[in-house]
DNA sequence: CGTGAGAA
DNA sequence: TTCTCACGG
């Protein structure tokens, strides 16, 4: 998933607090798809309502909103359009991959495996259009602006960003750098703790910042050179890349070759010239507001907990932080506009 | 993933 | 107070 090109990418680890006050653009499918792998029951069920629908989304986007908003960080949820035709491919892949994978799942389920069946039932998470539907309602119901991309929203972060209209793209896929994003947040999360896959062991995982300029300063390359190199090593519109080419071969062939493509192009059933137009002119749109509201208390509480069963209680208490953290956020904003405080 | 009750 | 871990829906 993303491209593959993570151990070349210099990143630096930085506290939440350098994040006080800015906006961040939000790769909403990365974290829907987060939210719906991870927040799972120990067999690997996802939560679900009374009625059988899932919620594990619902309370991610919930909680680490409410989380990202008290810590004075402004996010704005960036959703997929249209993927491109020549990714295609690629989706038809992941969904074989997850009926496999959901299979197994309950296989392991029969024979009583707990820890193998949650494993295979995080590969075989799906996202679909009712999952999407919810949570833009939940957020737009919280007050948080939701941004529709006309394609790839990681295209469309990257542009936000690129244009200042946010500090950064958040994702933990490296695409948004390839769509000329100026800086990426990964691991944008508050607590801190990730499970190592296989292994019962967790560790400490900070956000991350990566900045493109020292990206491309420490590869020596340009943008164009790093859209090459990351066709080479494949995307999610050529998964695998080149056969036989890892990312340390690719900076040395993007490196010396002019049009490294050329050379590759014909053992590629892809058009990898349209790949690269695509990183470099994604579609993207202006049609966006960002702007952080008062959250509709009424319909959050009749959407989470009359439709999908969560608790009253837990509810409201993020309510009473999410809306602290909102008045909080306009005085700093009029702080900043009057020159007070 | 994130919360919060109970252990340490 | 800090940490662990089961539960949330």
């Amino acid at each position: 998933m993303g491209v593959q090109i993570g151990e070349l990418i210099p990143r630096k680890e930085i506290e939440l607090e350098n994040l006080y006050g800015r906006r961040v653009a939000i790769d909403a499918f990365n974290a829907m798809y987060q939210f719906l792998s991870t927040i799972r029951q120990r067999d690997g069920t996802p939560l679900m309502d009374s009625k059988g629908r899932i919620t594990s989304h619902l309370s991610g986007f919930f909680y680490r909103t409410i989380n990202l908003m008290e810590a004075g960080i402004k996010p704005a949820y960036v959703f997929d359009g249209e993927p491109p035709e020549f990714k295609k491919k690629e989706l038809e892949k992941r969904r074989e991959a997850r009926e496999e994978a959901e299979e197994k799942w309950y296989e392991a389920l029969e024979k009583g495996e707990l820890e193998e069946a949650k494993k295979y039932a995080m590969r075989a998470t799906k996202v679909n259009e009712q999952l999407i539907n919810d949570a833009k309602k939940l957020l737009q119901l919280m007050g948080i602006p939701v941004v529709q991309a006309p394609s790839e929203g990681e295209a469309q972060a990257a542009y936000m960003a690129a244009k200042k209209a946010v500090y950064a793209s958040a994702s933990q896929d490296y695409d948004s750098l390839l769509f000329g994003a100026p800086k990426l947040v990964r691991n944008l999360t508050i607590t801190g703790r990730r499970k190592l896959p296989g292994k019962n062991v967790y560790v400490e995982v900070k956000p991350e910042l990566v900045v493109l300029e020292e990206v491309l300063k420490e590869l020596g390359i340009n943008r164009e050179k790093l859209i090459e190199l990351a066709i080479l090593v494949g995307t999610d519109y050529n998964p695998g890349g080149i056969k036989g080419i890892g990312p340390k071969k690719a900076l040395t062939i993007v490196k010396r070759t002019k049009d490294p493509l050329a050379k590759y192009q014909k053992e590629s059933e892809v058009d990898l010239y349209a790949i690269k137009e695509f990183f470099l002119n994604p579609p993207v749109t202006d049609d966006y507001e960002l702007k952080w509201r008062e959250p509709d208390e009424e319909g959050i509480l009749k959407f989470l907990c009359d439709e999908h069963d969560f608790s009253e209680d837990r509810v409201k208490n993020g309510l009473e932080r999410l809306k602290k953290a909102v008045s909080t956020g306009k005085q700093r904003t009029l702080e900043s506009w009057f020159g007070v405080g």
